[in-house]
DNA sequence: TGCACTGAGTTCAAAATACGAACTCAGAAT
DNA sequence: ATTCTGAGTTCGTATTTTGAACTCAGTGCA
């Protein structure tokens, strides 16, 4: 987005508000080591205790300290549920909050193939409907999509 | 994505690997409480060391240490710079790999809007060409836009 | 009835990180 | 020579994270 070669001064300060922002409280929920990957799980299925422990290799008291907060914080729910022929237990699911974070966590899986990686993960996101590849991109007003670089940030007019 | 009411019986474990993914290796670079904060400073065009560490409110030591880390891994580049009438300085810039975090960023920025914020946040994404506002969308290999609710997570094909 | 097993935690000590206030240091301006 | 400023370092304290051990309720089996 912001292109640094595009002015040769530099902005001493940019003309925004900071740090009370939508990204800083989005990080206040899910910005640290380990409730992205517990929410990945969530996506994918897994909503059992000690699978996803096993899974991630998360010290026990930390996930159920993640878990406790994510369900606190509305992203998870605490559910019970029955396998066929076995007792009752709990089980954590997306809630819609939480279903709502599927772009975020798409793109940024893409970015991570691209830069981090290098490479291809073994998962890759599907149109249900046609079965078709899908990748994460900017769209405006009229659905026409438009590439990363051109998009800049604005502030937006208040109506004072 | 995951649907948790299209079936009644859970699975027990998602037939997917998992801890080894992309998102574990993107979380390792930008997944804690500053990284990503630090990276909107940039995208917006702040680059100085005390315009960050006041904007955010980040200790010193803890600014000195990400900005180390953000170099080394590639999502920002040091460089001299020099302000009309003073001397040279060295600021921070995003590189191609960290300018790539715009998506993710504002599809975490939106998220965050919608349902922590609950409202919309002082600055929006707009076409630079255009000036139309940009949301963040999938979008399938032809570009037409699918509704995240019919993204699913597919085991890729290995060639083995 | 007693006993082992399992899932889902809790507890706790040690290690790693984060925090914030004070200090440093080089280049410019006076 | 002194002061100012930007960009850090240092360091003692506070908070978090980690991993190993322990708990506890429900089940299945003998």
């Amino acid at each position: 987005m912001s292109n640094p070669e595009s002015s040769s001064t530099v902005r001493r300060r940019a003309p925004v508000p900071r740090a009370d922002c939508a990204l800083a409280q989005a990080t206040e929920e899910i910005g640290d080591r380990w409730s992205l990957l517990i929410l990945r799980e969530a996506f994918f299925g897994v909503m059992r205790y000690d699978d996803i422990r096993e899974d991630l290799g998360i010290p026990r008291s930390v996930l159920t300290d993640r878990l406790a907060k994510l369900v606190a914080r509305g992203l998870l729910e605490k559910r019970p549920y029955r396998e066929a022929g076995d007792r009752q237990r709990f089980g954590y699911s997306l809630t819609e909050k939480g279903r709502n974070l599927a772009l975020t966590f798409i793109a940024l899986t893409h970015w991570s193939e691209a830069h981090v990686l290098g490479a291809l993960g073994p998962i890759e996101i599907v149109d249900q409907e046609t079965g078709r590849g899908l990748r994460v991109a900017l769209v405006d007003d009229e659905g026409r999509i438009v590439p990363a670089e051109r998009a800049v940030p604005k502030v937006r007019v208040q109506d004072g």
